[in-house]
DNA sequence: AGATAAGTTGTAAACGATTTCAAACTATAG
DNA sequence: CTATAGTTTGAAATCGTTTACAACTTATCT
């Protein structure tokens, strides 16, 4: 169907080795014979096969991009900019979706790697997984946004911790001293790591939790889990008078639930998020939250992975250096947390 | 580096034709030869190069996805809905963001087709645009979300227009006389068919509209149009009540615009829709609008294009069946359009 | 003119699988 | 025991490129 190198070569009157190497801009083929071959490309209508190249050449110019869900703005944002930022590296993405599911992402990466990816990057991973392929495979990898698959590898995440930290420290220093947390999976260190920020937050401030002041949500039946977690949180005589969300999607769906009981943000419950979110900026919502540097984050993954696969691909793979990135964060004070209710602010 | 199908058979003294018939699971090898082979497979760690196979075989198992962007949380969805049914058969995909530009749409098509994905869906296309490989090379592939690129061409889209019929229509019926339109782009047939939704129910209603109701926003600088659409639409002595807006970002861009400027939603100004983002429905915004059947769409296209696929894969591309789809969206009020302030409903 | 270097081309071997064809082996029936 | 059909295997071609190597031309220098 499709011509060939072959259709070319006899059209033009050349081998196939010349019609290559007009393909491929090397010096030293005469001008003339230059022009045969591109007159027969043209007339031919040839475009060069890249699966026969990629076989040949040892690189596909794909990269494989492994995320839990598209649904989730964070992925969706990062995705877009991983994709652009390939671009430029004259690769193509091939973009996975886990559903956070630990099988699934170990069957992904099998599937990239006989794919003959050139490199992949990971956005969904899990604290303790390790992933077969992965290690007896040698081929690049970057992770980003959660760490810990194994100890080895490069990544590029939040500093999840200080992160936390600072909101709920905001909260204290708000004169808040009930406040509760509402979180996304364990599983995650990222969560994991935010959890710990707001305990270090609690415990410099000498404030006291309670049980039913920290609330887990599972990603999977988020409605339901959201629905009894904040039931839990709220319906103890002990309630909390502030809340933060590891997850800006986690604090507007608290929102939604505290608003539909008559509660008023932020004067009976204040409210701090994470992720920024572009809707969480829109003025009916006002969302304080955590503003993740979700577009350096995609794009110093790809850059790093470039690399890795230029030092694969020459053998320069000499120097033992690892790559591990942590952004440091930025508090976005809007609304929810009450801030601008002037006679709250610095007045524990 | 890996090992090979050569590998294999060394080891396990057989061909390599063998080896590959116990790996695409042949009927008449011998279970004890199946066995050796298994075994070698296994000592040798070997997966199949997919490369390989996809040249002799003429099929890639990918296919190529172009959307306008995944910050466009429309196209975020379905993007991962055509992942995932791309993947009940056995299909990767192959993500490109256009960035809704024409030239770099056609620079996609052309990479896809020569890294010879065994389809297109398109998901960012200009109504009167032609991308001619689409056209030369005879590869199979969908349009979702808009059409008419050319004649001939399978299609899975919104009946934009009556939606828009149905959503203005709605406003009228609420007592609305003076309803505004704050669109996108009209190069989009979506959006171009949303006008004349709005055009014609103005018309069965015997309404006027003006200059200033219509105002049409550029995606690329959405801010800064926006604000000054809206500086035009409402700073005319003769305002609209209402505003009809072509996407949900549009209307809630609007709705931030409004509530700067201290008008009330929906008291003074009412508001519609199009798309029902999952924040469109968040009981902070509330924003009555129209429900794509995004999900439908996203999988019918792939449905339709593995459907062409194993057309061309057989041979079997007989029959002039042109396949065009049009779902029927649905109108779903909430209170940014005041349909719940009973007194103003049904009383013209 | 002859040596040397530089420019220009073609032959043939990869890359790693699948697949056609024929050959060899096994079992069954007459 | 032989014919026949059904199993089981391997040799070699194929997919569409790139590339190492050798060979042949042409230009340049002494």
């Amino acid at each position: 169907m499709n011509s060939t190198i072959l259709d070319i070569a006899k059209l033009a009157g050349v081998s196939t080795a010349t019609v290559s190497r007009v393909l491929n801009n090397y010096p030293f083929v005469k001008e003339q014979t230059r022009n045969k071959v591109l007159e027969a490309i043209e007339a031919l209508n040839y475009y060069p096969d890249l699966v026969a190249r990629s076989m040949v050449k040892g690189r596909t110019y794909n990269i494989g991009l492994i995320v839990g869900t598209l649904g989730n703005p964070f992925f969706a944002e990062t995705s877009e900019v991983i994709i652009k930022t390939a671009e430029m590296y004259k690769c193509h993405v091939t973009l996975c979706v886990s559903e956070e599911n630990e099988t699934k992402l170990s069957e992904y990466v099998d599937l990239l790697c006989n794919k003959r990816v050139d490199g992949l990057i990971i956005g969904s991973i899990f604290k303790g997984v390790t992933i077969p392929r992965l290690k007896s495979s040698n081929i690049p990898y970057v992770l980003y946004n959660r760490k810990n698959v194994f100890e080895d590898a490069d990544y590029v995440i939040q500093d999840n911790f200080q992160a936390a930290y600072e909101a709920v420290n905001h909260l204290v220093r708000l004169g808040h001293r009930k406040i509760a947390i509402l979180h996304g999976p364990q599983v995650f260190d990222s969560v994991a790591e935010r959890l710990e920020g707001y305990y270090k937050a609690l415990q410099d401030a000498k404030l006291k939790t309670y049980d039913h002041f920290h609330q887990e949500v599972h990603f999977e039946k988020v409605d339901a889990d959201l629905e009894s977690s904040m039931n839990r949180m709220m319906e103890d005589k002990n309630r909390p008078t502030a809340i933060f969300a590891t997850a800006d999607f986690l604090a507007l769906a608290a929102i939604e639930y505290l608003m539909n009981k008559g509660y008023r943000i932020p004067e009976d419950v204040a409210i701090v998020g994470f992720d920024n979110l572009r809707l969480s900026g829109h003025s009916m919502i006002g969302l304080t939250t955590v503003g993740q540097r979700a577009e350096d984050m995609a794009r110093l993954a790809v850059e790093r992975l470039m690399q890795k696969i230029e030092q694969t691909v020459t053998g320069n793979s000499s120097e033992e250096d690892s790559w591990k990135i942590r952004l440091k964060p930025e508090l976005i004070i809007r609304r929810s947390c009450g801030a601008h209710l002037k006679d709250m602010i610095f007045n524990p």
